[in-house]
RNA sequence: GGGCCUGUAGCUCAGCCGGUUAGAGCGUUCCUCUGAUAAGGGAGAGGUCGUUGGUUCGAGUCCAACCAGGCCCA
């Protein structure tokens, strides 16, 4: 036996479990790795950066979409011999992070991480990412991801021995050989060169290199502390930047809002009535804004006061019908009023209004709508993004009341120790007490949560450092100067997103709008595992320094080194350093806040090629050839923060020449998928019931732009239509070879060298191989411009007409006893077909493939490449394919398809052979080409004769229709006229007179027109009584008379279909012999004994004899035509 | 509040510069083929092209407004 057997129920999980095996024990990744470091000289490099992957918890389903993508493009690159990086990467630094460790920890806010130590927190927080990136390293492999991968098992020694003690020694194997330093060293170290594996923006070297970016960037005067009001998570005492906030955060609620009076100073019961949804910020108001355009009213309400308000406002606003309107005026006549605040007892807002000798007053703003609330805005600036904006234009005072952790500061007597998130009750209670309450309103709105906790946000006035966007010119970026450029940062970064392609387009116009509209970019976190911000800012001069490495800090500390040295840079050990400010001498320490973690995900496309170590490779690999993410979110986070801080890095070269996008996965119900409706699908679940290979060719079959639904539906769907066929025809090769004793012969595949004696069946040969090189070319084209889904088309169509054409019309040279070349060419021919097919596939499907790969070539030819992930792909050049063969057999199939379409409307079953198919085409080369394939065609149509007509009316009826794109512009209005004359000939002569190529004269209100062939479109339909199929210029009719011998003929049809069916049921060998009897009277016996021969040829018996057997092994009785057969077989001696 | 996208069969989606009778896959019903088949082939049923106006000889396609959903930015 030549090859393995192969069932053709395959258990593909089974086998995937099998061929991971397989790729470990023979190393096979780390070969590849050999091969293309040799393959490079001649085919070059490709440079893939890795968007890290967040280390935090397991992957799900849609992780597996992206890291498809990535393997698919990365093998791809591999077979074109191009050598490669393979560095996955992890992202490990950050709130998300610290949040589930807290979690865990049962923590409640940032005074429970400082009561438990921050070197301990730390510790969980690594051991938490170790943790993870070993569980999503397995999951990836799982997935036949490719990567440098770290051994699972050392990861997750690395985190025990670090939960045991940071500072004891450990020795790790590198890619030269033993690293050895403390536990933390050497996690601190993990990408780097010397150890090689994943990326961990955990790492030393990331750290440093974002020190050395901010250094950077405060060379250009970039860096900037500001003061502002931001949203502002309580629980987790941070600020949450424009970047994270926008979508994610923002979910609907509901809240209590609130209708107050702001009594007017000097005038009785006369208030401004104002409203608000976030009542805790009352106790800072400040000022009343109103629009200076909008129409205001003072209206005499029931409950005796006179309320000021805009007028459109009022019907929202004011209880009860029987309000009187007093006066209207504009808004801009109410500017300047005084009135008394809503909280101007408390300690706070009297010194904040004493310090700026200042009242409570009506000021201007525009953006004052009437649509929501009263039209007079309560502006509280130390609460509010734009209240804050105003109180600089307007120079009011800023009454800022919360803390880190969301609580009333001292000075707001009741309020103080309170959390703003549940004072909204007392405060309307108290508005009561001081007469100024008018009503509340639930009120449903968008309002932002922290994207990592879930809970609501407040404004709060912070001070936070900020990377400078740059000035946004007026004017085109063509006219931007260089002097202009060197000042914005944006229009650099902008300039990094034009050398870049992105796939697909509208990626560049989203980058670009984002640049547009960024604000500074805020980088500090007043967290604490992260990226230790390396801003040294002086208390006693103001003047601030950034240190850009850990050199420099080590030459500028003048204390607390020693407790430094040995660990890695993060709080609390860098805390200890102090350095001499450079300005006045003084000690200075580090600001305590640590990075955004978008700092620690975008420098990756710096300090993970080496950039300060080893310039040669650094050039050999920046810019990366091709990047991939997710679209939602990734233009302002990962895209942003990698463009930015790689075009400042590198000088203005962007990361990367091209970037795929792809956009979000659903559930099947599409909806999102979330844990808790149940619609989440992990990704381990989803191997185990789908396969690997059936996700992926899912992924890389669907549009990428379009939300992707995901399920165990489409799932089946996809197994179904691809990958079972294709095994199907794999194992029928095996199966018949094996028989056969069939072998490949070791010189190069050629189509001349393994021809069949017979013409129609070499023809077929070598149009399956045509079909094949056609099919390498298209791909090949696709996946070069990260077309997947191009390419799957191309390679499923390759499939249908390798199994439902190739083999079906090549089977009985497979089945037959004689040993001859046209046998040994279906064989030669199908083997080549599947060995290159399974090449092509190899990137897209990597574990049938290689399966089907070890066992058709591998297991045959030890010299081959060890797994099919080593060969090249395959290369066919376009302008050498046999266009006229290609065409000629889609015309056969085509035909062919038109012919039982044909039947079938007539309603004749294809076991009934008919006398006479029709055939039209149009160009005399297809009639040409028909007329060779009649032997082809009266096999698929089972017809005893194909005539070729050149006359389609012979078949179908002619209909004229209008060609309105000509005709429309013609005649204008007269055109329904023309169009209805032109209906009214007799279509047959017509079409005869425009064939011909005459015109038509018509006379429409008494005008002559004349219509041309570009005119008329001649069209043909069925003609009544005909069995008649048509399509794209194929016509196929076929006559559905039956004589005596045809019906005998499709009996004797049936009778083989019912044996060889009754052969299959008594467990028969496929080459087993059989005795046969029956009992059959009229035409069936008849049958039975006219086509005996072919009976007995078809079903393999040796004595075909009337009446039943004595010793049958099986009978039945089946019906024939209208009567009741029965039979009885037994195995022949 | 501004901007963008989407709305076509039960489901998922095509539909070019406005042009004839609006298509495909899945599902469904019926038929058929099958010694590679967990497959294949054919036919049928299934549509107010989100709504309302407009432009035009002609609108799924262009324009306007509205409705619904999504996205981006305030």
């Amino acid at each position: 036996m030549t090859f393995k057997d192969v069932s053709n129920k395959v258990d593909f999980v089974a086998l995937e479990q099998e061929i991971l095996k397989f790729w470990q024990e023979t190393d096979a990744f780390n070969e590849l790795r050999r091969l293309r470091t040799e393959s490079e000289k001649e085919h070059g490099t490709f440079s893939f950066i890795d968007g890290p992957i967040t280390a935090n918890n397991p992957m799900g389903a849609h992780h597996a979409w992206g890291r498809t993508y990535k393997d698919l493009y990365q093998r791809y690159n591999a077979m074109l011999g191009k050598n490669q990086r393979w560095q996955n990467g992890f992202d490990c630094q950050g709130l998300w992070v610290e949040v589930n460790v807290e979690k865990e920890l049962g923590f409640k806010n940032k005074r429970d991480i400082e009561a438990y130590g921050l070197a301990e927190f730390m510790k969980l927080c690594k051991a938490r990412v170790l943790k993870y990136a070993g569980v999503q390293t397995q999951q990836s492999m799982r997935l036949g991801y490719w990567m440098d991968w770290n051994d699972v098992d050392e990861l997750n020694r690395l985190r025990e021995l670090l939960l045991e003690d940071p500072l004891q020694e450990v020795t790790v194997q590198g890619t030269h050989g033993p690293v050895t330093g403390t536990v933390e060293q050497v996690v601190g170290q993990l990408g780097m060169p010397q150890m090689g594996g994943s990326y961990f923006t955990f790492s030393d070297e990331n750290n440093y290199q974002i020190w050395r970016f901010l250094q950077k960037v405060n060379e250009r005067g970039w860096l900037y502390k500001g003061r502002d009001v931001m949203p502002w998570c309580a629980r987790c005492g941070t600020g949450i930047s424009q970047h994270e906030i926008v979508t994610d955060g923002y979910h609907d609620v509901t809240h209590d809002s609130v209708f107050v009076k702001f009594p007017l100073l000097g005038r009785e019961q006369e208030a401004l009535l104002v409203w608000t949804t976030t009542p805790w910020t009352l106790s800072s108001n400040v000022a009343a804004a109103v629009g200076p355009d909008l129409t205001y009213v003072k209206v005499k309400a029931e409950d005796g006061w006179t309320y000021y308000l805009a007028k459109e406002a009022m019907q929202n606003s004011l209880i009860g019908k029987n309000n009187e309107i007093l006066a209207e005026m504009k808004g801009e006549d109410l500017l300047g009023w005084e009135y008394s605040g809503p909280f101007d007892e408390l300690p706070a807002v009297q010194e904040a209004f004493g310090e700026a000798e200042y009242t409570h007053r009506v000021i201007s703003w525009k953006d004052v709508g009437s649509e929501e609330g009263t039209g007079i805005v309560h502006i509280a600036p130390g609460c509010g993004a734009e209240d804050f904006q105003l109180s600089k234009e307007h120079d009011l005072p800023v009454i800022a009341p919360l803390n880190e952790d969301g609580i009333y500061l001292d000075g707001f007597d009741w309020l103080s120790g309170r959390s703003a998130h549940d004072v909204a009750p007392d405060v309307f209670d108290n508005l009561h007490e001081k007469g100024v309450y008018y009503r509340k309103q639930r009120y449903s709105h968008r309002y932002p949560h922290c994207w990592r906790c879930g809970q609501e946000l407040v404004y709060r006035l912070v001070d936070e450092w900020f990377i400078s966007m740059g000035d946004l010119y007026d004017k085109p970026r063509e006219e931007v100067t260089a002097e202009e450029k060197a000042r914005s940062f944006r229009y650099q970064i902008m300039d990094s997103v034009d050398q870049a392609q992105w796939y697909p387009g509208f990626g560049y116009d989203r980058e670009m709008d984002w640049l547009r509209n960024m604000h500074d970019w805020m980088i500090s976190k007043k967290r604490y595992y992260g990226l230790a911000l390396p801003i040294y800012e002086c208390g006693e001069c103001g003047h601030f320094h950034v240190v850009g490495s850990r050199e420099e800090l080590q030459e500028q500390a003048v204390e607390g080194w020693e407790m430094f040295e040995g660990h890695t840079p993060h709080r609390p050990h860098i805390d200890a350093v102090k350095i001499a400010c450079p300005n006045c001498g003084a000690t200075v320490e580090r600001i305590k806040d640590v990075g955004n973690p978008w700092l620690d995900a975008g420098i990756v496309g710096i300090s993970t090629v080496h950039y300060s170590t080893e310039p040669d490779y650094w050039q050999k690999w920046y810019p990366a050839d091709w990047i991939s993410e997710s679209f939602p979110g990734q233009f302002r986070n990962w895209f942003y923060s990698l463009l930015a801080q790689s075009t400042l890095m590198a000088d203005g070269v962007g990361p990367f020449k091209s970037l795929f996008g792809y956009a979000t996965l659903q559930a099947e119900d599409g909806r999102d998928m979330h844990k808790s409706w149940g619609n989440m699908i992990e990704f381990n679940e989803a191997a185990d019931r789908m396969g690997a290979d059936t996700m992926r060719w899912l992924y890389a079959s669907c549009k990428p732009e379009q939300n992707l639904r995901f399920g165990y539906h489409v799932g089946d769907d996809t197994r179904r239509r691809f990958l079972i066929p294709l095994w199907n025809v794999y194992a029928f090769f095996v199966t018949y070879a094996n028989l056969d004793g069939w072998q490949p012969s070791s010189e190069q595949f050629s189509v001349n060298s393994h021809q069949s004696s017979v013409t129609a069946h070499a023809e077929l040969d070598r149009w399956v191989v045509e079909r094949v090189k056609e099919t390498a070319v298209s791909v090949r084209t696709a996946l070069d411009v990260y077309d997947a889904e191009k390419a799957t088309q191309h390679l499923e169509a390759l499939l249908d007409d390798v199994s439902n054409w190739y083999v079906r019309r090549s089977r009985r040279r497979f089945w037959k006893s004689e040993a001859d070349s046209d046998k040994n060419a279906a064989y030669a021919t199908l083997y080549h077909v599947l060995v290159e097919f399974v090449k092509l596939l190899a990137p897209f499907i990597p574990f049938a493939t290689e399966e089907m790969y070890q066992n058709l070539v591998r297991g045959v030819d030890e010299t081959a490449p060890a797994s099919v992930h080593h060969c090249f792909y395959p290369v066919s050049a376009a302008d050498a394919l046999d266009q006229r063969l290609l065409a000629k057999m889609r015309l056969a199939i085509n035909a062919a398809s038109l012919g039982r379409s044909a039947r079938s409307a007539a309603d004749v079953k294809l076991r009934q052979p008919l006398a006479k198919a029709r055939i039209n085409v149009g160009s005399q080369q297809e009639q040409q080409d028909l007329a060779e394939l009649v032997d082809v065609l009266q096999e698929e149509i089972n017809v005893k004769e194909i005539e070729v007509v050149s006359e389609v009316g012979e078949l179908v009826d002619y209909k004229l229709m209008p060609n309105n794109r000509a005709l429309g512009p013609k005649f204008g209005k007269l055109f329904p006229k023309v169009r209805q004359v032109l209906m009214a000939l007799d279509p047959a002569e017509a079409a005869r007179t425009l064939q011909a190529g005459g015109t038509l004269t018509l006379t429409v209100d008494g005008a002559t027109v004349e219509l041309g062939g570009d005119d008329v479109l001649v069209q043909t339909e069925s003609r009544g009584g005909l069995a008649v199929a048509s399509d794209k210029g194929v016509t196929v009719a076929v006559d559905t008379a039956l004589t005596p011998e045809l019906v005998q003929e499709g009996y004797a049809r049936d009778l083989v279909r019912a044996i060889n069916n009754m052969r299959k049921e008594a467990g028969l060998e496929i080459s087993d012999r059989i005795e046969l009897g029956y009992t059959a009277v009229g035409d069936v016996a008849a049958a039975l004994q006219n086509f005996a021969d072919y009976v007995k040829q078809e079903t393999l018996t040796r004595t075909l004899s009337e009446g039943l057997l004595a010793d049958a092994l099986f009978q039945q009785t089946v019906p024939v035509g209208d009567q009741e057969v029965r039979l009885a077989l037994r195995k022949a001696a």
